[in-house]
DNA sequence: CGCGCGCTGGGGGTTTTCCCTCAGTTGGCG
DNA sequence: CGCCAACTGAGGGAAAACCCCCAGCGCGCG
């Protein structure tokens, strides 16, 4: 394989999106996209799999989303890139992308020229963060190490999963279910969840995800 | 030019997006793209210049939106598809599309495979919707009357106003305290208003807050 | 190696939510 | 006037959430 042939795996649970993605970036001729997936869940497991060298994933996607799929692959593939696509406007979601630990940003509304130097920049080891977030990042680069910051980055993975089903209205008995762990655990894994974030009820952690931008 | 060849007005803000559905259009060597649209203006302007068989545009962009576009193209050029693509969940604009004169409704979440026989479709002088939108096309093409719709028009003053603590994160007893009546007065309020939303849980309630847009 | 951390499971408790029932009061309206 | 709807209050119970605690197990890391 030619050295300069950058392979991917693009994740968006849209089809025709994702499509589009993958026929335009193949069409550049400079990159190979290995695998497709629609949700955040088979994103990752299709990453272990290949191998790529770097993770095109959109924000938003049912089971797991783009910033938790970053979380995944820089723990485990951490040579591996991670570029995050969205729809939304920029300035909410940079600073949590770059918390997450992804290579680069890039809003949808931006041209095939600019995803592929992201995608070429990543690939040879750097970040790429679009216009905006270039700003935002050199403002928050410097002193502020918000020690608070999103609270939400330090949940781990159990957490984080239980997290995700309250605020779809999952009781614990059916968040155990889901995860396939006693009942117990699951009210464990909610609790420091809940301790963690500073909430106090399930109203204040759906309000929180709201706010985030993390409701499904 | 052979007869079979679709002439086309693609139609959505987002850049990324709109390129890759340019390009995995034209690979497929059935149609071809006359001009692209980054909102609904322009998109209207470049259909009257380059007069294509369809016009697939998105449905919500900058300036002008996805249905106002088909109905300027309905209007202007009669003769002329139009083809709405969504990412929104269906059914909330299936029945506007549909009454704006669309002659295809797809929901982003579809293959490219769909989305030809779409285009195809509609290039025979059919309209195509998608499989859950012929569903709602057969089931409320007769008659669509459900004013009520919104549960929360059912609510009574306490009810809302429990309602709007109650997504605040306040528990029973505190909003009691603000409504400066019993808790068990407050419990019945909650009860009853969850009942008429239909909501199980406060989980869920928030959810619906944010949907509704509701949430402070 | 020992240490910390995450995941797991559980004991045992209080509080809150959720659900069903009943009943008195008030105020508007035909 | 009688009726209905909204508001109020309450009993009683099942379930869920919330809050302490403890303990074992595996894994990575200094």
């Amino acid at each position: 394989m030619a050295t300069d042939t950058i392979k991917l795996v693009v994740a968006d649970d849209h089809t025709i999106v994702r499509q589009g993605l993958v026929s335009m970036l193949e069409e550049t001729g400079e990159c190979v996209v290995l695998a497709q997936a629609a949700d955040g869940a088979e994103a990752v497991e299709l990453a272990l799999k290949t191998k790529p060298d770097i993770v095109v994933t959109d924000l938003s996607m049912p089971r797991l989303g783009g910033l938790e799929v970053v979380r995944r692959i820089v723990e485990k593939l951490p040579g591996t890139g991670t570029l995050v696509l969205t729809v939304h406007e920029d300035d909410e979601y940079i600073m949590p992308a770059i918390h997450a630990g992804a290579s680069g940003f890039l809003n949808k509304d931006t041209s095939v020229g600019e995803l592929m130097e992201a995608i070429k920049t990543i690939h040879g080891g750097e970040r790429y963060f679009g216009r905006r977030a270039a700003a935002l990042v050199n403002a928050q680069g410097s002193s502020t190490r918000d020690p608070d910051a999103d609270p939400y980055g330090l949940l781990t993975g159990r957490e984080r999963e239980t997290f995700h089903l309250v605020i779809e209205g999952k009781t614990t008995r059916e968040i155990a279910e889901v995860l396939e762990i006693n009942a117990k655990t699951a009210e464990n894994h909610r609790a420091r969840m809940m301790e963690k974030l500073g909430m106090r009820n399930t109203a204040e952690v759906v309000r929180y995800a709201a706010r985030k931008g993390l409701l499904p």
